[in-house]
DNA sequence: AAGGTTTCGCTTTTT
DNA sequence: GCGAAACCTT
């Protein structure tokens, strides 16, 4: 056939595979994607029916990458013609998209209000938030209690790691153990508050699936009945919560695939579980089918030997060595620089002279641990006027016009939603948080129309300009609330009321007009409001369309991306920032064992994303920001210790400080005396108490 | 009661 | 170099 004939023994295998459960471990560069793609398209061939192929994946890029290579190798197989790109796989997505579709199709037989809205990070810490204030528990003299950031994330991590509250605290929490009893009392009063509001948040979206299942055997059964087969994607990053779901779709694990690489698990802080693709196999009887992918056809061997030492030192790890018959090529290099600007100087050289040699910007890529390690790069790069786009790091539906766009149409879609409404109310003149939530517990803005508005607003004594902004805003939502108001035109509507607030609040209003209309733009792109607003906080627009100029579409542009996201990609030539200890392993991830090894999956992940040029660069001296106190605010930071001294002769040295150490070593031998060598100064300063 | 201003404390990774 | 809480002015 014909989707087999590219394929090798291994992959062969893992498409060929019937019925029972299959795990496959496909390492980075392996053709997981082209193995998976060509398992859907030989399922389909074979008879299975699209609509009842269930596939989930780490995000959505992944799933549509995936619907793409599958409906390519149908189109080639069935010899079709030209660009017929039939709605293949209604069902591809990540766990928390095909969550939401379900439970909205369910809501009605679950008790779920139809109109529930789908939160994002940011408002549900708002909400968190709004609660906690409520609680008495923001001014606690003495003992300080969580912020709202933290307070969700060990609500999240409860959730998705399914361990009771004290546990979790004393595991990851510490120092907050003792509000153990306060922080239950939050989360009830959290739930309650999304019950009222009609919102579920991402955790809710699969809760509320795993608790549909387990509630009802009859729904479960019928929920599982739906799909003929179950394929699930960077399996390494689920969680006990997820894998729960999964088992419900599955009992007995017919027709359910898993593919992952357990060396690649990078997502332990969402309470992803390596156990969950480790104890797969077992969890069925009889045991789940194992094919392992270890050929990589993405590398030159020098970068894999480099990448299999880094991961060699790890305590515990899936047996397998990844190979490649691309013999050819450089060793990784490893190089040092003075300093952040040295480095981002040295970067954006070697990304130019690469591109002479005929490497595209876009087939470069520069990744980092976290989002602001590239500042001075971005600026070195604008200053070249280098073109780039940055993956990670801050979101277009963070900025706060985006999120009082998105307020209009949820509080229009949801008028329960007091969090859009309470937003939208305070960027009124003259309204501020307590007559905000008067009017919002007259609940009469909650109608549909203007009447009943008008009668809320005159039972409250308000000022005269608070009374003239009402208005607009009340006759909007009653228009945006008609039955069957025509969509896209909502939001033109919504952007047209909210353009002179924003003229009014912000001076930079010219450019966050532009951010509107851009996603003006966006909006025919869906089926209806409710598909808008919940798909674009489940996947929101990557690039921030930052004043820094976004490339065209067709213009060539350098990649910046953190090491998370650039998970799944590959690109001819990546260079790899800061790898000194502190930024990789991160300062905050060294504390336990576990966090550790995570963070060298990390660098593994990073170093497997190339496929000829590999720079790992050290700068010798770099700010770090959390010593202001001490007058000097540069540190000498040793190379990442998940690249020991035993390592080196798998890297080439490279550099201007390398070549300045070469000549001096020989200036050195003439002259005599030894240069003093670099002071690990946080050493110094940790080990003084 | 709103809204602007200052000061203090913390600072990852993402669906 | 950022957000939240306290402080101060209208």
């Amino acid at each position: 056939m014909a989707v087999l004939h590219p394929l090798n023994e291994q992959q062969r295998d893992a498409v060929l595979h019937v019925d029972g459960p299959l795990l496959v471990i496909a390492g980075a560069g392996t053709g997981k994607t082209l193995t998976l793609a060509s398992r859907v398209a030989h399922l389909v061939l074979a008879g299975a029916d699209p609509q009842r192929i269930l596939l989930l994946t780490f995000s959505r890029r992944a799933a549509q990458e995936m619907t793409h290579r599958a409906g390519r190798l149908l189109h080639q197989a069935l010899g079709l013609q030209g660009h017929q790109g039939a709605p293949l796989l209604p069902w591809a997505g990540t766990f928390h998209s095909v969550g939401a579709r379900l439970l909205r199709e369910a809501a009605p037989r679950i008790g779920l209000p139809p109109d529930f809205s789908v939160i994002d990070r940011p408002d549900a810490e708002d909400l968190m938030n709004w609660v906690r204030q409520a609680q008495g528990l923001a001014h606690t003299d003495g003992a300080r209690f969580p912020l709202k950031g933290t307070c969700l994330s060990i609500y999240s991590r409860a959730v998705n790691s399914r361990v009771p509250l004290e546990e979790l605290l004393d595991a990851h929490w510490p120092w907050c153990a003792n509000h153990a009893p306060a922080l239950r009392g939050l989360f009830r009063a959290y739930v309650a508050a999304k019950q009222d509001q009609h919102l579920l948040d991402y955790d809710d979206l699969l809760l509320a699936w795993h608790e549909m299942q387990q509630a009802s055997p009859e729904l479960a059964a019928e929920l599982a009945g739906r799909f003929d087969h179950v394929l699930v994607d960077e399996y390494q990053d689920t969680n006990p919560l997820q894998a729960a779901i999964l088992h419900a779709l599955a009992p007995q694990g017919r027709g359910l695939t898993v593919v992952g690489d357990d060396a690649q698990s990078i997502y332990s802080f969402r309470a992803a579980e390596v156990r969950n693709i480790l104890d797969f196999p077992q969890q069925f009887t009889p045991a789940a089918r194992i094919v392992t992918l270890a050929r990589n056809y993405r590398a030159t061997q020098p970068l894999l030997a480099a990448a299999n030492a880094v991961m060699a030192l790890a305590p515990e790890r899936f047996e397998k060595a990844l190979w490649s018959d691309l013999a050819e090529g450089d060793k990784p290099r490893l190089v040092s620089v003075l300093n952040e600007a040295a480095q981002a100087r040295w970067v954006a050289d070697e990304v130019l002279r690469l591109r002479e040699g005929g490497l595209k910007l876009k087939s470069q890529a520069v990744l980092f641990r976290t989002a602001t390690h590239s500042a001075p790069l971005e600026l070195e790069l604008a200053r070249r006027r280098i073109p780039f786009v940055k993956f990670g790091g801050l979101k277009f539906l963070e900025a706060a016009h985006v999120k009082d766009l998105l307020s209009v149409l949820r509080w229009a879609q949801n008028p329960s939603c007091r969090l859009a409404g309470f937003r939208l109310l305070t960027m009124l003149p003259d309204i501020g948080p307590i007559r905000a939530r008067r009017l919002l517990d007259q609940r009469a803005l909650e109608g549909c129309t203007l009447e009943e508005m008008a009668h809320a607003m005159s039972q409250l004594a308000l000022p005269g300009p608070a009374r003239e902004a009402l208005l607009p805003l009340c006759s909007l939502l009653a228009t945006l609330r008609t039955p069957g108001a025509p969509w896209p035109d909502d939001v033109a509507l919504a952007v047209a009321w909210l353009q002179p607030h924003l003229e009014r609040l912000h001076d930079d209003h010219v450019v966050r007009l532009l951010d509107l209309q851009q996603l003006q733009r966006l909006a025919p792109g869906f089926s209806s409001r409710e598909r808008f607003l919940t798909e674009l906080t489940l996947d929101p627009p990557e690039a921030t369309s930052d004043e820094a100029g976004v490339p065209l579409i067709d213009e060539d542009y350098l990649i910046l991306s953190t090491l998370h996201s650039a998970k799944g990609q590959e690109w001819a030539s990546v260079t790899l920032l800061n790898m000194v200890d502190g930024c990789l392993p991160s300062d905050l991830s060294t504390g336990s064992p576990v966090q550790l090894e995570e963070e060298r999956r990390l660098l593994y992940v990073g170093m497997t994303r190339a496929r000829r040029h590999l720079q790992l660069i050290v700068p010798q001296r770099f700010h770090v920001t959390q010593q202001r106190a001490l007058g000097d605010r540069h540190l000498y930071a040793g190379r990442t210790r998940f690249i020991p001294d035993a390592l080196l002769p798998l890297f080439e040295p490279d550099g201007p400080a390398e070549r300045a150490r070469a000549s001096e070593a020989e200036a050195e031998a003439l002259k005599g005396p030894p240069t003093m060598p670099p002071i690990d100064l946080r050493a110094r300063l940790r080990s003084a108490w």
